[in-house]
DNA sequence: GAAGATATCGCAACTCCCTGCAATAGCGCC
DNA sequence: GGCGCTATTGCAGGGAGTTGCGATATCTTC
């Protein structure tokens, strides 16, 4: 296992939680919030306390195992890093989410990178806005 | 007053915490916190609770008096809406917050509304990536 | 295999923000 | 000016996420 080598060269143990954890988030389809994984672990019958969730999150993200974006409500999602990255349109009239492929991003932050020297992560929070149909409903 | 006004025409009431919030968020320099608002209002004597200035900042942003941007921390904050828009780079290293004008994220705005018909609204979360410094340091 | 160092855990408490509900207070109208 | 309608308030409670701390478990070393 790659992840836990990378844990203990850094002096990090390997315990039963964090392997509770790294297989729930194998398991996840695509992206997760700390709440999926401690429902989904309670079901198997293992009581994680959601800080421990939270902290290992943290650590497995330091280790470039998992990434997290936020969309417009206060939840934060968590993906395996493994997963191909893409930025999200969120409408705040209904809330739909789009995805957008990084490409579509990319000049911007080779903008911000040129104009700025600030290395911009364009996945890690959503774009809000207002979306096609509402517009229009709006509009009318 | 023009806001009292908009208020009344949508069925609204000028409360008198409703105008010291209005005076808070005059008063304010910049952007304020919800919690700025209310230790500011304490420091007078006035007690409001929390979720009336949270629901008064909402009704404030409905009628386009505020809006709310999100930097990379938990916290929201408020402009008044005369101010100048502008977007926000956050260091996920450093925390440092660099201010870009509108103008340099409009092309992305643009390219939103041509492809996906998203009206983005880039100054209302704020890009987090790595800043200058920062990069500097971690790749020594 | 046991011992010691310390990373990690669970718990409790806290922060920011949101929501339901009963009581209150603005507003429009007579 | 008083009355009734109902928008708004304060309070209590909840959800997501964070933090300090004492107890525990993992890893390293002998």
């Amino acid at each position: 296992m790659k992840i836990e080598d990378a844990l203990r060269q850094r002096g990090g143990r390997m315990t039963m939680q964090r392997r509770l954890i790294l297989d729930a988030l194998a398991r996840a389809r695509h992206h997760t919030t700390a709440d999926d994984i401690q429902r989904q672990l309670r079901a198997k019958g293992f009581e994680i306390d959601a800080s421990t969730i939270y902290r290992n999150l943290e650590v497995l993200e330091g280790l470039g195992h998992v990434t997290h974006t936020h969309l417009d409500d206060r939840v934060t999602r968590w993906h395996r890093a493994d997963e191909e990255r893409h930025g999200h349109l969120v409408c705040t009239v209904c809330g739909a989410e789009t995805e957008v492929p990084m490409a579509a991003l990319r000049p911007l932050a080779r903008r911000l990178m040129e104009r700025y020297g600030f290395a911009a992560d364009l996945a890690h929070a959503a774009v809000s806005g207002i979306c096609e149909q509402c517009r229009v409903v709006q509009s009318s």
